[in-house]
DNA sequence: AACGGGTACGAAACCGATTACACTCCAACG
DNA sequence: CGTTGGAGTGTAATCGGTTTCGTACCCGTT
C-alpha cells in the first residue's frame, strides 16, 4: 500500500539515492535523471512519506506553538498570522493551548518537543512559573517568546513595547482635559500585565489608583461596579486590555453613563471588537502582522544557524483614537 | 546524542523488543522485567522518539484540523475546545487556516495528509469547492466535517441545526410583535450561510426581504446603511450571524437608531461580544463544547474502526434572549 | 601519459522505534 | 506421561526515507 521511493527511483531506473537527491531537489543530478524522476514520481502519484524523512533527516518542518487561549481573538490573531507565514515556508504549526496554567503548559511544552519540534513559538502564561518549560524547551530547540516573556529568561522575544503604549494613552487623556485617572488591570501574573502596570505607574506618577484583577469582560464589569458605588467617578478609566474595556463600557452604558462625556474609557491590544463597541473604543493597536514576521525572522535566522544570539524586539505600538475618549 | 530504547533496554538487561512492550504498557512482559525497564527509563530520562514510533506503527497520534479563519471567535473556541480534548488523549493538533479559499484548503489538506495525520477535522469553507479536497483526504483517512459541510458528501458531520436555530429567532421576534422582517447573511458559499437563509425563508414564507454579503462587520454595517438609506425601518433584523450584527448595531447606533425601540436586532453564535454590544444582543447560542464533545466522540468511533458508517449529528442550539430584541 | 579534482551515482548504513516470528518454559489437561 | 497452549522473551525484519562513502567517469593540467 502507498507508492514509495523505490517505486519512482525504479521506475526512473535510477537508485532510490539520486531519486531523493532529485526530488529534494538538491544538486549533483544530471538534468536528464532528475526529469525522469520527476516524471516517474507524477506518473505514480508518489506522495513522500514526510514522517520517514523526518526520523533520518532529524527536522520535522513543524514548528510548536504554545498559547495561553487560543480563544483570545489577539492570540487568535497571531496564531492565524503565524500559522500563514509558516504554511507559505512549507512548515506546519503544531497547536497547544495552555489555559493560563503553567502546568499544563509544561506538558504542552514536553508533548511538542517529544513530537520533535524544530522550534517553539512560545507566549508564556506566567512571568515566573513558565521559567521551568521555557528552559528545557530551549535545551533541545530554538525558543522564541512571543508577546509576552519571562522574568530573566535569557532567550529572544518578540513583541511591543507595552509601557510606551500605556504613556500614549495616558498621554493622550490628559491632552483631552482628564485630571483624575483610574487604571482598572489584571494582576501581574504575565509579564504584559506588569508592563502595562509599570507604565501606567510611570506615566502617572505619584497618587495613582488602580484595580486589579484579571483580562476578562468580567472583571471588567466588576471593577466598574466598584467605580460606580464608591463615588464620584475619575475622568478617565484606563483599562488593562480591550476586554476589560469592554466589560467596563457595557456596566457603564448599564447605568446610564455617558461614554465619553461623563467618563473616558480606553483599552489596550484593538482587538476586532473594539472598534464595534458603542461607543467605538480608543485604544493601543498591537502590530501583530509585523510582531509575526519578524518573529517568523528572528526564528528563521535561528533555525538557519547564522544568528543564535538572543535578540529581544520591542515594536511600537499605535494609539487609535475613537469616540470613547 | 539522545537516549535511545536500545540504551534503555541495556541498562534494564532485556531486550528492546521487551523494552518496548514494557513501555507502551502492552502486556505479556512480566512485571519485574517491566519495573527494570521502567525505572532504567526514568534513570537514563529516557525520550521516546515520537517520529521513529510513527514511522513503524503507522500511526501519528496527530489529528490535522483546517478552519476557514482561525481568528473567528466561534471557529477559535472550536479549535480551543478540539484542543483540549485531544490533548487529554495524548494526541495532538496539526491546525491550518484556508482562509476561506478552497484552493488553499486543498494545499493545507494535502499537507497534512503528507505529515500522516491520523484523522482530519474539517470546517469545510465551501459548499461544493471544498468537495475535492475531503474526498481526497477521506480515501485515505478518516474525516469529519465540523459544524460547515459539503453538498452531497457522505461523510460523518457535526454541528447545529442552524434552520431550527433562525426559526426560533423569527418566532421570538413574532411574538415581540415585528411585523416586517429584513435578514441580512452571506452569500450562501458556505452551508451554514446556506441553511440560515433557508431557514429564514422557510420561517417568514413569501415576501421575504433578504440582504446578502458576507459574514464579515463591514457587511453588517453596509447593509445596515442601505436599509437608512431605503426608507422606513423594518420591525426587526434577522443576521446572518453575530459579527454582522454587531456591525449592523455599531451603523444603527451612529445614526441615532435606538434598539429594540426603533427596530429589534438579533444574531447568531453567541460569540463572546455579543454579549457586551450595546445593547446586548439576542442570538443563538451554539453549544461547542458539545460541538466538539460529539466531534471527537465520533471520530474516536471511527478511528477505533468500531464504527466507520458515516454519521450526521445536528445539535440544537438555543435562543439567548438579550435586550436587543 | 599520469595526475588532480570535481561531478554523478549506487550500495549500504542509518534514523529509532514496533512487530513478526521463532523459541523456551511451564502449567493444565486427557 | 506426552501433549497442548499461552505467557514471556529475543532476534531480526521492517517502516521509508536520507546520508555517508566508495567508485567511476570526465575534463583540464603538467
Amino acid at each position: 500500500m502507498g507508492v514509495t521511493i523505490h517505486d519512482v527511483a525504479a521506475r526512473a531506473g535510477v537508485s532510490v539515492a539520486t531519486a531523493s537527491r532529485a526530488l529534494s531537489g538538491q544538486r549533483g543530478v544530471r538534468a536528464a535523471n532528475r526529469d525522469k524522476v520527476l516524471a516517474a514520481a507524477r506518473e505514480l502519484d508518489y506522495e513522500p512519506n514526510v514522517v520517514a524523512a523526518s526520523l533520518r533527516s532529524r527536522t520535522t518542518h513543524t514548528i510548536g506553538m504554545v498559547v495561553p487561549r487560543i480563544a483570545n481573538p489577539f492570540f487568535a490573531t497571531l496564531v492565524e498570522s503565524i500559522e500563514k507565514r509558516l504554511h507559505d515556508g512549507q512548515r506546519s504549526l503544531l497547536l497547544a493551548n495552555s489555559h493560563y496554567d503553567p502546568d499544563v503548559e509544561q506538558r504542552q511544552v514536553r508533548a511538542l518537543l517529544d513530537r520533535r519540534v524544530d522550534a517553539l513559538i512560545m507566549i508564556p502564561c506566567h512571568r515566573e512559573h513558565s521559567g521551568a518549560a521555557l528552559a528545557t524547551a530551549a535545551a533541545r530547540v530554538p525558543v522564541l517568546q512571543l508577546d509576552l516573556r519571562v522574568d530573566g529568561f535569557a532567550g529572544s522575544w518578540v513583541g511591543v513595547d507595552h509601557e510606551a503604549g500605556i504613556w500614549q494613552v495616558v498621554r493622550h487623556l490628559t491632552e483631552r482635559g482628564a485630571r483624575s485617572l483610574v487604571f482598572v488591570g489584571a494582576e501581574p501574573t504575565d509579564s504584559a500585565a506588569q508592563a502595562r502596570l509599570d507604565g501606567y505607574r510611570r506615566a502617572v506618577g505619584d497618587g495613582d489608583d488602580v484595580l486589579l484583577g484579571d483580562f476578562s469582560k468580567e472583571w471588567g464589569q466588576q471593577a466598574a461596579k466598584l467605580l460606580l458605588r464608591r463615588g464620584p467617578l475619575p475622568d478617565g478609566i484606563v483599562c488593562g486590555n480591550d476586554t476589560i474595556a469592554l466589560g467596563v463600557l457595557g456596566e457603564l452604558a448599564g447605568n446610564q453613563v455617558r461614554v465619553p462625556d461623563d467618563v473616558r474609557v480606553a483599552g489596550f491590544d484593538d482587538i476586532p471588537y473594539a472598534e464595534l463597541a458603542q461607543p467605538p473604543l480608543t485604544t493601543v493597536r498591537q502590530p501583530q502582522h509585523h510582531i509575526a514576521d519578524e518573529a517568523l525572522r528572528v526564528l528563521g535566522a535561528h533555525l538557519s544557524g547564522e544568528d543564535r544570539t538572543p535578540r529581544g524586539t520591542a515594536l511600537t505600538p499605535t494609539l487609535t483614537i475613537r469616540s470613547s475618549t
